[in-house]
DNA sequence: TTGACAACATACTGGGTAGTATGTTCCCTC
DNA sequence: GAGGGAACATACTACCCAGTATGTTGTCAA
Protein backbone atom coordinates (compact mmCIF):
# COMPACT_ATOMS: atom_id res chain seq x y z
CA UNK A 1 0.00 0.00 0.00
CA UNK A 2 1.01 3.53 -0.09
CA UNK A 3 3.43 2.81 -3.62
CA UNK A 4 4.77 6.95 -4.15
CA UNK A 5 4.22 8.59 -0.84
CA UNK A 6 4.55 12.05 -0.42
CA UNK A 7 8.12 13.04 -2.04
CA UNK A 8 8.57 10.33 -4.94
CA UNK A 9 12.57 10.62 -5.02
CA UNK A 10 14.12 14.04 -4.00
CA UNK A 11 17.20 15.39 -6.46
CA UNK A 12 16.07 13.72 -9.44
CA UNK A 13 18.99 15.65 -11.40
CA UNK A 14 22.36 15.32 -10.20
CA UNK A 15 22.47 12.40 -9.11
CA UNK A 16 24.86 9.44 -8.70
CA UNK A 17 27.80 10.88 -7.32
CA UNK A 18 26.83 14.37 -6.42
CA UNK A 19 30.68 15.31 -6.19
CA UNK A 20 30.24 19.48 -6.72
CA UNK A 21 31.55 21.73 -4.53
CA UNK A 22 31.94 19.77 -1.12
CA UNK A 23 31.99 22.33 1.74
CA UNK A 24 34.82 20.53 3.41
CA UNK A 25 36.25 17.11 2.92
CA UNK A 26 34.37 15.72 6.09
CA UNK A 27 32.85 12.14 5.70
CA UNK A 28 35.60 11.04 3.35
CA UNK A 29 32.83 9.10 0.76
CA UNK A 30 35.80 6.62 -0.67
CA UNK A 31 34.33 3.54 -1.21
CA UNK A 32 36.21 1.84 1.78
CA UNK A 33 33.63 -0.10 3.61
CA UNK A 34 36.29 -1.72 5.62
CA UNK A 35 37.03 2.16 6.98
CA UNK A 36 35.99 2.02 10.72
CA UNK A 37 37.34 5.66 12.52
CA UNK A 38 36.00 7.57 9.83
CA UNK A 39 35.82 10.72 12.16
CA UNK A 40 38.31 12.02 14.67
CA UNK A 41 36.27 11.93 18.25
CA UNK A 42 38.27 15.07 19.25
CA UNK A 43 37.57 17.23 16.88
CA UNK A 44 34.86 19.53 15.83
CA UNK A 45 33.27 16.43 13.87
CA UNK A 46 33.56 13.94 16.88
CA UNK A 47 31.67 17.08 18.80
CA UNK A 48 28.69 16.77 16.51
CA UNK A 49 28.65 13.32 16.41
CA UNK A 50 28.59 12.82 19.60
CA UNK A 51 25.65 15.41 19.93
CA UNK A 52 23.38 13.88 17.47
CA UNK A 53 23.86 10.58 18.88
CA UNK A 54 22.13 11.74 22.17
CA UNK A 55 19.39 13.72 19.93
CA UNK A 56 18.66 10.64 18.15
CA UNK A 57 18.61 8.45 20.78
CA UNK A 58 15.73 11.16 22.89
CA UNK A 59 14.39 12.12 20.34
CA UNK A 60 14.32 9.15 17.43
CA UNK A 61 15.61 10.40 13.97
CA UNK A 62 12.12 11.88 12.90
CA UNK A 63 11.88 13.58 15.80
CA UNK A 64 15.00 14.83 16.26
CA UNK A 65 16.04 18.25 14.52
CA UNK A 66 18.76 19.92 13.49
CA UNK A 67 18.55 22.81 15.73
CA UNK A 68 17.85 20.42 18.60
CA UNK A 69 21.10 19.38 17.80
CA UNK A 70 22.52 22.47 17.18
CA UNK A 71 21.43 23.48 20.37
CA UNK A 72 22.98 21.10 22.20
CA UNK A 73 25.95 21.89 21.15
CA UNK A 74 25.61 25.77 21.67
CA UNK A 75 25.61 26.31 18.43
CA UNK A 76 23.80 26.89 14.95
CA UNK A 77 22.89 24.61 12.01
CA UNK A 78 25.27 26.38 10.08
CA UNK A 79 28.45 24.44 12.64
CA UNK A 80 26.57 21.15 11.56
CA UNK A 81 25.40 21.89 7.41
CA UNK A 82 29.38 22.58 7.07
CA UNK A 83 30.32 19.45 8.40
CA UNK A 84 27.56 16.69 6.85
CA UNK A 85 25.26 17.68 3.69
CA UNK A 86 22.15 16.67 5.09
CA UNK A 87 20.52 15.36 8.23
CA UNK A 88 20.37 12.06 6.79
CA UNK A 89 23.92 12.21 6.39
CA UNK A 90 24.59 13.01 9.47
CA UNK A 91 22.50 10.05 10.85
CA UNK A 92 24.83 7.76 8.55
CA UNK A 93 27.89 9.42 10.35
CA UNK A 94 26.68 8.73 13.90
CA UNK A 95 25.65 5.49 12.81
CA UNK A 96 28.81 4.34 10.85
CA UNK A 97 30.80 5.30 14.10
CA UNK A 98 28.35 3.53 16.92
CA UNK A 99 29.25 0.39 14.52
CA UNK A 100 33.03 1.55 14.77
CA UNK A 101 32.87 1.54 18.35
CA UNK A 102 31.50 -1.54 18.64
CA UNK A 103 34.22 -3.68 15.79
CA UNK A 104 36.49 -1.83 17.74
CA UNK A 105 35.66 -3.59 21.44
CA UNK A 106 34.90 -6.78 19.78
CA UNK A 107 37.23 -7.86 16.90
CA UNK A 108 40.25 -8.41 19.09
CA UNK A 109 38.62 -11.09 21.00
CA UNK A 110 36.93 -12.66 17.67
CA UNK A 111 40.15 -12.76 15.75
CA UNK A 112 42.57 -13.02 18.34
CA UNK A 113 46.50 -14.69 18.05
CA UNK A 114 45.66 -17.64 19.70
CA UNK A 115 44.54 -20.09 17.41
CA UNK A 116 44.33 -23.14 19.89
CA UNK A 117 41.69 -21.09 22.05
CA UNK A 118 39.01 -23.06 22.53
CA UNK A 119 35.94 -21.98 21.09
CA UNK A 120 33.70 -21.07 23.86
CA UNK A 121 35.83 -18.83 25.31
CA UNK A 122 36.19 -16.89 22.95
CA UNK A 123 32.56 -16.39 22.48
CA UNK A 124 32.53 -15.71 26.10
CA UNK A 125 34.99 -13.01 25.59
CA UNK A 126 33.18 -11.47 22.67
CA UNK A 127 29.83 -11.52 23.98
CA UNK A 128 31.39 -9.71 27.31
CA UNK A 129 32.83 -7.03 25.62
CA UNK A 130 30.15 -6.85 23.44
CA UNK A 131 27.67 -6.34 26.36
CA UNK A 132 29.75 -3.99 27.57
CA UNK A 133 30.29 -1.53 24.86
CA UNK A 134 26.29 -1.95 24.35
CA UNK A 135 26.23 0.01 27.97
CA UNK A 136 29.31 2.10 28.06
CA UNK A 137 28.14 3.76 24.63
CA UNK A 138 24.27 3.96 24.87
CA UNK A 139 23.50 6.85 22.95
CA UNK A 140 25.28 5.82 19.80
CA UNK A 141 24.05 1.91 20.01
CA UNK A 142 19.87 3.26 20.24
CA UNK A 143 20.91 4.85 16.82
CA UNK A 144 22.23 1.22 15.49
CA UNK A 145 19.33 0.29 16.47
CA UNK A 146 17.17 2.91 14.99
CA UNK A 147 19.22 2.52 11.45
CA UNK A 148 18.39 -1.20 10.93
CA UNK A 149 14.43 -0.07 11.47
CA UNK A 150 15.21 2.25 8.89
CA UNK A 151 16.28 0.15 6.79
CA UNK A 152 12.71 -1.42 6.24
CA UNK A 153 11.00 2.04 5.58
CA UNK A 154 12.04 4.54 2.96
CA UNK A 155 15.33 6.07 3.70
CA UNK A 156 14.97 8.96 1.18
CA UNK A 157 17.15 9.38 -1.61
CA UNK A 158 18.92 6.31 -4.00
CA UNK A 159 22.15 7.94 -3.24
CA UNK A 160 21.21 7.32 0.31
CA UNK A 161 19.58 4.20 0.05
CA UNK A 162 22.66 2.87 -1.29
CA UNK A 163 24.68 4.31 1.62
CA UNK A 164 22.07 2.52 4.11
CA UNK A 165 22.91 -0.85 2.19
CA UNK A 166 26.33 -0.09 3.31
CA UNK A 167 25.61 0.01 6.47
CA UNK A 168 23.30 -2.43 6.77
CA UNK A 169 26.02 -4.43 5.51
CA UNK A 170 28.61 -3.82 7.99
CA UNK A 171 25.82 -4.41 10.53
CA UNK A 172 25.67 -7.87 9.07
CA UNK A 173 29.47 -8.51 9.26
CA UNK A 174 29.12 -7.68 12.85
CA UNK A 175 26.80 -10.12 13.71
CA UNK A 176 28.04 -12.43 11.16
CA UNK A 177 31.47 -12.32 13.65
CA UNK A 178 29.48 -13.93 16.29
CA UNK A 179 27.65 -16.53 14.19
CA UNK A 180 30.53 -17.72 13.28
CA UNK A 181 31.57 -18.23 16.71
CA UNK A 182 28.46 -19.69 17.76
CA UNK A 183 28.74 -22.16 14.46
CA UNK A 184 32.22 -22.56 15.91
CA UNK A 185 30.94 -24.39 18.23
CA UNK A 186 29.03 -26.45 17.14
CA UNK A 187 31.66 -28.03 14.53
CA UNK A 188 33.76 -28.64 17.30
CA UNK A 189 31.03 -30.78 18.87
CA UNK A 190 30.50 -28.66 22.34
CA UNK A 191 26.59 -27.40 21.19
CA UNK A 192 23.67 -28.43 19.57
CA UNK A 193 22.04 -26.17 17.89
CA UNK A 194 20.05 -27.16 14.44
CA UNK A 195 19.50 -23.61 13.53
CA UNK A 196 22.50 -21.36 14.12
CA UNK A 197 20.85 -18.22 12.57
CA UNK A 198 17.79 -17.85 14.81
CA UNK A 199 20.35 -18.91 17.81
CA UNK A 200 22.58 -16.06 16.97
CA UNK A 201 19.58 -13.67 16.49
CA UNK A 202 18.29 -14.74 20.43
CA UNK A 203 21.57 -15.04 21.53
CA UNK A 204 21.99 -10.97 20.34
CA UNK A 205 18.57 -9.92 21.71
CA UNK A 206 19.61 -10.89 25.05
CA UNK A 207 22.83 -8.64 24.98
CA UNK A 208 21.15 -5.89 23.22
CA UNK A 209 18.64 -5.93 25.68
CA UNK A 210 20.30 -3.55 28.14
CA UNK A 211 20.03 -0.82 25.61
CA UNK A 212 16.41 -0.04 26.37
CA UNK A 213 16.73 -0.30 29.58
CA UNK A 214 20.15 0.44 31.53
CA UNK A 215 20.86 3.60 33.63
CA UNK A 216 23.98 3.57 36.35
CA UNK A 217 23.02 2.82 39.60
CA UNK A 218 26.02 2.40 41.45
CA UNK A 219 28.94 4.75 41.82
CA UNK A 220 31.56 2.37 40.17
CA UNK A 221 30.11 2.18 36.94
CA UNK A 222 32.50 -0.07 35.21
CA UNK A 223 32.07 -2.64 37.84
CA UNK A 224 28.14 -2.75 37.65
CA UNK A 225 28.42 -2.83 34.05
CA UNK A 226 30.66 -5.99 34.22
CA UNK A 227 28.54 -7.69 36.93
CA UNK A 228 25.35 -6.74 34.41
CA UNK A 229 27.20 -8.04 31.39
CA UNK A 230 28.14 -11.33 33.16
CA UNK A 231 25.02 -12.03 34.13
CA UNK A 232 23.43 -11.28 30.39
CA UNK A 233 26.06 -13.65 28.95
CA UNK A 234 25.53 -16.83 31.56
CA UNK A 235 21.78 -16.36 30.01
CA UNK A 236 22.57 -15.62 26.71
CA UNK A 237 25.28 -18.94 26.80
CA UNK A 238 22.71 -21.22 28.62
CA UNK A 239 20.59 -20.08 26.16
CA UNK A 240 22.62 -21.73 23.50
CA UNK A 241 22.76 -25.09 25.47
CA UNK A 242 26.28 -25.03 27.12
CA UNK A 243 27.38 -23.77 30.46
CA UNK A 244 29.30 -20.46 30.98
CA UNK A 245 33.33 -20.83 31.61
CA UNK A 246 33.34 -18.60 35.21
CA UNK A 247 36.74 -19.10 34.61
CA UNK A 248 36.78 -16.37 32.10
CA UNK A 249 34.00 -13.85 34.13
CA UNK A 250 36.60 -14.04 36.73
CA UNK A 251 39.77 -12.87 34.69
CA UNK A 252 37.00 -10.39 33.23
CA UNK A 253 36.16 -8.94 36.59
CA UNK A 254 39.99 -8.70 37.95
CA UNK A 255 41.14 -7.19 34.86
CA UNK A 256 38.39 -4.64 33.91
CA UNK A 257 40.40 -3.53 30.86
CA UNK A 258 41.42 -6.16 28.76
CA UNK A 259 41.26 -9.89 29.96
CA UNK A 260 44.14 -11.90 30.27
CA UNK A 261 43.99 -14.51 27.84
CA UNK A 262 45.91 -17.29 29.38
CA UNK A 263 44.40 -20.84 28.96
CA UNK B 1 20.80 19.12 28.20
CA UNK B 2 18.29 21.43 25.97
CA UNK B 3 16.27 21.36 29.27
CA UNK B 4 13.52 23.69 26.96
CA UNK B 5 13.05 21.89 24.03
CA UNK B 6 10.91 23.89 21.30
CA UNK B 7 7.54 24.18 22.40
CA UNK B 8 7.69 24.40 26.14
CA UNK B 9 4.01 22.60 26.88
CA UNK B 10 1.46 22.62 24.12
CA UNK B 11 -2.15 23.74 25.00
CA UNK B 12 -1.42 25.46 27.66
CA UNK B 13 -4.82 26.81 28.36
CA UNK B 14 -8.11 24.37 28.67
CA UNK B 15 -5.77 21.64 30.02
CA UNK B 16 -6.83 18.87 32.32
CA UNK B 17 -10.19 17.28 31.33
CA UNK B 18 -10.11 19.70 27.85
CA UNK B 19 -13.78 17.44 27.63
CA UNK B 20 -15.67 20.26 25.43
CA UNK B 21 -17.68 18.89 22.70
CA UNK B 22 -16.39 16.11 21.96
CA UNK B 23 -17.43 15.23 17.68
CA UNK B 24 -17.95 11.17 19.26
CA UNK B 25 -18.29 9.24 21.57
CA UNK B 26 -15.58 7.19 20.74
CA UNK B 27 -12.94 6.43 22.50
CA UNK B 28 -14.07 5.95 25.49
CA UNK B 29 -12.35 7.47 28.82
CA UNK B 30 -13.46 6.42 31.20
CA UNK B 31 -11.02 5.25 34.33
CA UNK B 32 -10.93 1.41 33.79
CA UNK B 33 -7.55 0.46 33.72
CA UNK B 34 -8.64 -3.07 32.69
CA UNK B 35 -10.36 -2.37 29.88
CA UNK B 36 -8.82 -4.38 26.99
CA UNK B 37 -10.96 -4.94 23.25
CA UNK B 38 -11.60 -1.27 23.70
CA UNK B 39 -12.60 -0.70 20.16
CA UNK B 40 -14.79 -3.00 18.30
CA UNK B 41 -11.94 -4.59 15.71
CA UNK B 42 -14.91 -4.55 12.80
CA UNK B 43 -16.00 -0.97 12.61
CA UNK B 44 -14.88 1.89 11.06
CA UNK B 45 -12.47 2.64 14.04
CA UNK B 46 -11.01 -1.06 13.87
CA UNK B 47 -9.90 -0.44 10.23
CA UNK B 48 -8.34 2.88 11.14
CA UNK B 49 -6.27 1.25 13.99
CA UNK B 50 -5.36 -1.17 11.35
CA UNK B 51 -4.20 1.28 9.03
CA UNK B 52 -2.70 3.28 11.53
CA UNK B 53 -0.79 0.36 13.18
CA UNK B 54 1.00 -0.60 9.81
CA UNK B 55 1.67 2.89 8.90
CA UNK B 56 3.68 3.71 12.53
CA UNK B 57 5.17 0.21 11.65
CA UNK B 58 6.54 1.30 8.26
CA UNK B 59 7.27 5.07 9.24
CA UNK B 60 7.03 5.48 12.83
CA UNK B 61 5.30 7.64 14.94
CA UNK B 62 6.78 10.64 14.54
CA UNK B 63 7.16 10.12 10.52
CA UNK B 64 4.32 8.86 9.66
CA UNK B 65 1.61 11.36 8.69
CA UNK B 66 -2.18 11.58 9.31
CA UNK B 67 -2.53 12.09 5.54
CA UNK B 68 -0.35 8.37 5.11
CA UNK B 69 -2.58 6.45 7.08
CA UNK B 70 -5.41 8.19 5.59
CA UNK B 71 -4.32 7.19 2.23
CA UNK B 72 -4.02 3.86 3.26
CA UNK B 73 -7.38 4.07 4.23
CA UNK B 74 -8.42 5.10 1.04
CA UNK B 75 -10.16 8.22 2.74
CA UNK B 76 -8.98 11.56 3.98
CA UNK B 77 -8.03 12.90 7.12
CA UNK B 78 -11.43 14.03 8.06
CA UNK B 79 -12.76 10.50 8.82
CA UNK B 80 -9.57 9.96 11.12
CA UNK B 81 -9.76 13.32 13.26
CA UNK B 82 -13.78 12.01 13.69
CA UNK B 83 -12.90 9.22 15.69
CA UNK B 84 -9.32 10.57 17.27
CA UNK B 85 -8.80 13.46 18.77
CA UNK B 86 -5.10 13.88 17.54
CA UNK B 87 -2.29 11.84 16.35
CA UNK B 88 -1.21 11.07 19.79
CA UNK B 89 -4.56 9.50 20.75
CA UNK B 90 -4.67 7.54 17.92
CA UNK B 91 -1.35 6.27 18.38
CA UNK B 92 -2.74 5.44 22.26
CA UNK B 93 -5.69 3.66 20.65
CA UNK B 94 -3.13 1.44 18.26
CA UNK B 95 -0.77 0.80 21.62
CA UNK B 96 -3.91 -0.56 23.85
CA UNK B 97 -4.90 -2.25 21.32
CA UNK B 98 -1.46 -3.78 20.98
CA UNK B 99 -1.66 -4.51 24.52
CA UNK B 100 -5.20 -6.09 24.71
CA UNK B 101 -4.44 -8.74 22.10
CA UNK B 102 -1.11 -9.76 24.03
CA UNK B 103 -3.18 -9.80 27.31
CA UNK B 104 -6.17 -11.66 25.26
CA UNK B 105 -3.11 -14.60 23.87
CA UNK B 106 -1.38 -14.55 27.22
CA UNK B 107 -3.35 -13.98 30.39
CA UNK B 108 -5.53 -17.64 29.77
CA UNK B 109 -2.77 -19.49 30.45
CA UNK B 110 -0.97 -17.12 33.46
CA UNK B 111 -4.07 -18.10 35.57
CA UNK B 112 -5.10 -21.17 34.54
CA UNK B 113 -7.98 -22.89 36.20
CA UNK B 114 -5.63 -25.62 37.10
CA UNK B 115 -3.92 -24.63 40.53
CA UNK B 116 -1.85 -27.64 40.37
CA UNK B 117 -0.20 -26.94 36.90
CA UNK B 118 3.59 -27.77 37.18
CA UNK B 119 5.10 -24.40 37.35
CA UNK B 120 7.20 -24.80 34.50
CA UNK B 121 4.55 -26.08 32.34
CA UNK B 122 2.40 -22.65 32.86
CA UNK B 123 5.63 -20.16 31.90
CA UNK B 124 6.25 -22.83 28.78
CA UNK B 125 2.39 -21.94 27.56
CA UNK B 126 2.49 -18.85 28.33
CA UNK B 127 6.15 -18.10 26.36
CA UNK B 128 5.08 -19.56 23.36
CA UNK B 129 1.38 -17.59 23.62
CA UNK B 130 3.73 -14.53 23.56
CA UNK B 131 6.02 -15.38 21.08
CA UNK B 132 2.91 -16.32 18.77
CA UNK B 133 1.06 -13.50 18.85
CA UNK B 134 3.92 -11.34 18.47
CA UNK B 135 4.71 -12.75 15.17
CA UNK B 136 0.57 -12.69 14.04
CA UNK B 137 0.01 -9.07 14.89
CA UNK B 138 3.38 -7.58 14.07
CA UNK B 139 2.42 -4.18 13.25
CA UNK B 140 0.73 -3.83 16.74
CA UNK B 141 3.76 -5.26 18.80
CA UNK B 142 6.24 -2.47 16.59
CA UNK B 143 4.04 0.06 18.03
CA UNK B 144 4.14 -1.30 21.48
CA UNK B 145 7.81 -0.96 21.24
CA UNK B 146 8.06 2.37 19.92
CA UNK B 147 5.64 3.60 23.04
CA UNK B 148 8.09 2.46 25.33
CA UNK B 149 10.39 4.37 23.97
CA UNK B 150 8.48 7.50 23.71
CA UNK B 151 7.61 7.25 27.21
CA UNK B 152 11.27 8.09 28.00
CA UNK B 153 11.47 11.04 25.54
CA UNK B 154 8.77 13.41 25.62
CA UNK B 155 5.18 12.64 25.10
CA UNK B 156 3.52 15.87 24.01
CA UNK B 157 0.72 17.73 26.64
CA UNK B 158 0.70 16.91 30.39
CA UNK B 159 -2.52 15.08 29.84
CA UNK B 160 -1.54 12.68 27.14
CA UNK B 161 1.91 12.03 29.28
CA UNK B 162 -0.56 10.93 32.09
CA UNK B 163 -2.26 8.66 29.64
CA UNK B 164 1.19 7.43 28.33
CA UNK B 165 2.03 6.68 31.81
CA UNK B 166 -1.03 4.32 31.79
CA UNK B 167 -0.10 2.65 28.96
CA UNK B 168 3.41 1.96 30.58
CA UNK B 169 1.87 0.40 33.44
CA UNK B 170 -0.29 -1.69 31.15
CA UNK B 171 2.87 -3.13 29.58
CA UNK B 172 4.39 -3.32 33.36
CA UNK B 173 1.29 -5.40 34.41
CA UNK B 174 1.87 -7.66 31.27
CA UNK B 175 5.47 -8.68 31.80
CA UNK B 176 4.73 -8.79 35.79
CA UNK B 177 2.79 -12.04 34.78
CA UNK B 178 6.14 -13.60 33.60
CA UNK B 179 7.90 -12.18 36.37
CA UNK B 180 5.64 -13.53 38.85
CA UNK B 181 5.89 -16.96 36.43
CA UNK B 182 9.96 -17.11 37.07
CA UNK B 183 9.44 -15.83 40.51
CA UNK B 184 7.19 -19.33 41.33
CA UNK B 185 9.79 -21.40 39.41
CA UNK B 186 12.51 -20.05 41.99
CA UNK B 187 9.67 -20.39 45.06
CA UNK B 188 9.46 -24.29 43.55
CA UNK B 189 13.32 -24.52 43.75
CA UNK B 190 12.61 -25.66 39.91
CA UNK B 191 15.41 -22.41 39.36
CA UNK B 192 17.90 -20.44 40.53
CA UNK B 193 18.76 -17.20 39.33
CA UNK B 194 19.60 -14.57 41.74
CA UNK B 195 18.29 -11.41 39.65
CA UNK B 196 15.13 -12.28 39.06
CA UNK B 197 13.76 -8.65 37.18
CA UNK B 198 17.09 -9.05 34.74
CA UNK B 199 16.09 -12.75 34.10
CA UNK B 200 13.52 -11.83 33.35
CA UNK B 201 14.23 -8.74 30.97
CA UNK B 202 16.27 -11.54 29.15
CA UNK B 203 13.47 -14.21 28.93
CA UNK B 204 11.40 -11.70 26.91
CA UNK B 205 14.51 -10.31 25.04
CA UNK B 206 14.19 -13.36 23.66
CA UNK B 207 11.03 -13.82 22.57
CA UNK B 208 10.56 -10.19 21.56
CA UNK B 209 13.78 -10.67 18.84
CA UNK B 210 11.00 -11.64 16.08
CA UNK B 211 9.49 -8.37 16.10
CA UNK B 212 12.63 -7.31 14.28
CA UNK B 213 13.18 -9.84 11.94
CA UNK B 214 10.45 -11.94 11.30
CA UNK B 215 8.71 -12.28 7.53
CA UNK B 216 6.62 -15.45 6.96
CA UNK B 217 8.51 -17.32 4.55
CA UNK B 218 6.89 -21.41 4.37
CA UNK B 219 2.77 -21.54 3.11
CA UNK B 220 1.89 -22.94 6.25
CA UNK B 221 2.31 -19.66 8.10
CA UNK B 222 1.10 -20.91 11.57
CA UNK B 223 2.77 -24.11 11.76
CA UNK B 224 5.86 -22.37 10.54
CA UNK B 225 5.33 -19.30 13.52
CA UNK B 226 5.08 -22.43 16.45
CA UNK B 227 8.06 -23.87 15.14
CA UNK B 228 9.81 -20.72 15.51
CA UNK B 229 8.40 -20.04 18.64
CA UNK B 230 9.44 -23.67 20.41
CA UNK B 231 12.75 -22.76 19.29
CA UNK B 232 12.59 -19.37 20.83
CA UNK B 233 11.09 -20.65 24.21
CA UNK B 234 13.38 -23.27 24.18
CA UNK B 235 16.45 -21.15 24.06
CA UNK B 236 14.90 -18.59 26.63
CA UNK B 237 14.05 -21.40 29.44
CA UNK B 238 17.63 -23.09 28.73
CA UNK B 239 18.70 -19.40 29.10
CA UNK B 240 17.18 -19.01 32.66
CA UNK B 241 18.59 -22.66 33.45
CA UNK B 242 16.11 -25.00 32.84
CA UNK B 243 14.96 -27.84 30.25
CA UNK B 244 12.33 -27.88 28.24
CA UNK B 245 9.15 -29.56 28.56
CA UNK B 246 9.51 -31.42 25.27
CA UNK B 247 5.70 -32.47 25.97
CA UNK B 248 3.98 -28.95 26.44
CA UNK B 249 6.16 -28.29 23.07
CA UNK B 250 4.22 -31.50 21.00
CA UNK B 251 0.58 -30.70 22.18
CA UNK B 252 0.83 -27.14 21.21
CA UNK B 253 1.85 -28.69 17.78
CA UNK B 254 -0.60 -30.71 17.40
CA UNK B 255 -3.56 -28.28 18.27
CA UNK B 256 -2.85 -25.09 17.66
CA UNK B 257 -5.48 -23.44 18.70
CA UNK B 258 -5.19 -24.39 22.41
CA UNK B 259 -3.41 -26.77 23.71
CA UNK B 260 -4.66 -29.49 26.03
CA UNK B 261 -4.26 -28.86 29.43
CA UNK B 262 -4.31 -32.22 30.82
CA UNK B 263 -0.83 -33.10 33.09
C1' DT C 1 -40.82 15.25 4.59
C1' DT C 2 -38.27 17.06 7.52
C1' DG C 3 -35.21 17.68 10.98
C1' DA C 4 -31.26 15.92 13.13
C1' DC C 5 -27.24 13.74 13.67
C1' DA C 6 -23.45 10.55 12.50
C1' DA C 7 -19.86 9.90 9.24
C1' DC C 8 -17.30 11.39 6.50
C1' DA C 9 -14.82 14.86 2.57
C1' DT C 10 -12.87 19.46 1.38
C1' DA C 11 -10.50 23.63 2.20
C1' DC C 12 -7.69 26.30 4.88
C1' DT C 13 -4.28 28.00 8.51
C1' DG C 14 -0.32 28.24 11.43
C1' DG C 15 3.82 26.55 13.10
C1' DG C 16 7.89 23.91 12.73
C1' DT C 17 11.77 22.41 10.07
C1' DA C 18 15.24 20.98 6.34
C1' DG C 19 18.00 23.20 3.50
C1' DT C 20 20.29 27.47 1.33
C1' DA C 21 22.37 31.89 0.67
C1' DT C 22 25.09 35.05 2.58
C1' DG C 23 27.61 37.38 6.03
C1' DT C 24 31.59 37.46 9.59
C1' DT C 25 35.64 36.13 12.12
C1' DC C 26 39.93 34.10 12.63
C1' DC C 27 44.01 31.90 11.27
C1' DC C 28 47.44 30.58 8.23
C1' DT C 29 50.38 31.36 4.40
C1' DC C 30 53.08 33.85 1.20
C1' DG D 1 49.79 42.84 5.46
C1' DA D 2 47.16 41.06 2.21
C1' DG D 3 44.57 37.69 0.62
C1' DG D 4 42.26 33.54 0.97
C1' DG D 5 39.87 29.92 2.86
C1' DA D 6 38.12 27.19 6.83
C1' DA D 7 34.75 27.43 10.40
C1' DC D 8 31.32 29.01 11.81
C1' DA D 9 26.70 32.48 12.62
C1' DT D 10 22.63 34.90 10.63
C1' DA D 11 18.74 35.43 7.77
C1' DC D 12 15.64 33.61 4.74
C1' DT D 13 12.65 30.39 1.97
C1' DA D 14 9.82 26.69 0.70
C1' DC D 15 7.44 22.93 2.20
C1' DC D 16 5.30 19.55 4.98
C1' DC D 17 1.99 18.52 8.31
C1' DA D 18 -1.20 18.59 12.60
C1' DG D 19 -5.21 20.50 13.57
C1' DT D 20 -9.63 23.07 12.49
C1' DA D 21 -13.60 24.92 10.23
C1' DT D 22 -16.96 23.95 7.26
C1' DG D 23 -19.47 21.58 3.60
C1' DT D 24 -21.86 17.22 1.95
C1' DT D 25 -24.18 12.82 2.11
C1' DG D 26 -26.74 9.15 4.02
C1' DT D 27 -29.83 7.33 7.42
C1' DC D 28 -33.27 7.00 10.81
C1' DA D 29 -36.90 8.56 13.67
C1' DA D 30 -41.08 11.19 14.36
Amino acid sequence: MSPARSSPERVPARDGQMGSAEPADAHADDGTPQALHVVDPDSSQGAILDAAAECFRDYGFAAASIDDVARALNATKGRIYHHFRSKTDLFFAVYRRGMALNFAAVEPYSAGPSAGEKPLDRLTRMAIAHAIVLMAQMPYQRVLAQGVHMHQTGATTAAQRETLADLIQLRGRYEKMFRDAIADLVAAHALDVDDVPLATRSFLAVLNGSVYWYAPQQDDVAREQIELAIKQVTFALQGLGVNPPHKIFDAWSSDQTSPNTSD
